[in-house]
DNA sequence: GTTATGACTATGG
DNA sequence: GCCATAGCCATAA
């Protein structure tokens, strides 16, 4: 169970996450294991391969700041849009680009 | 209960 | 820089 609860997590913070920004699998993996106390990014990409289509998914990559090959092309043209700093390679400059999740573990009351 | 799979990550060649 | 292997976590069959 809760399954939908990992994943409404997991699209909330993809859903907070500002235009030009991006941030990885395994970032929000961990910040859910702290909330959750279940985590891995696979289970992340589960949810986003399952329910990525309601949120910007195309604001989470790859630790790399790649994106797999069926989904490079779209979040290409979602980058050139919103004006996210790219890598020569297509990837996402995270040194500039990254977003860290909120840490509700250290920020809530 | 066991096996297979995946929008992952880290390390080695 | 790219390809292959190992490890990890949860879901589905």
């Amino acid at each position: 169970m809760a399954e939908e609860e990992y994943g409404e997590a997991v699209l909330a913070i993809v859903d907070l996450v500002p235009e030009g920004r991006a941030t990885t699998y395994g970032l929000i993996a961990e910040v859910l294991h702290e909330q959750l106390g279940r985590g891995g990014p696979r289970n992340v990409a589960a949810v986003m391969a399952g329910h990525g289509s309601l949120v910007t998914w195309w604001r989470v990559v790859r630790a790399d700041g790649t994106l797999p090959a069926h989904l490079a092309d779209e979040a290409r043209q979602a980058y050139l849009g919103e004006g996210t700093p790219l890598r020569p390679t297509g990837a996402v400059d995270l040194a500039k680009a990254v977003w860290l999740p909120p840490d509700i573990h250290s920020s809530t009351p």
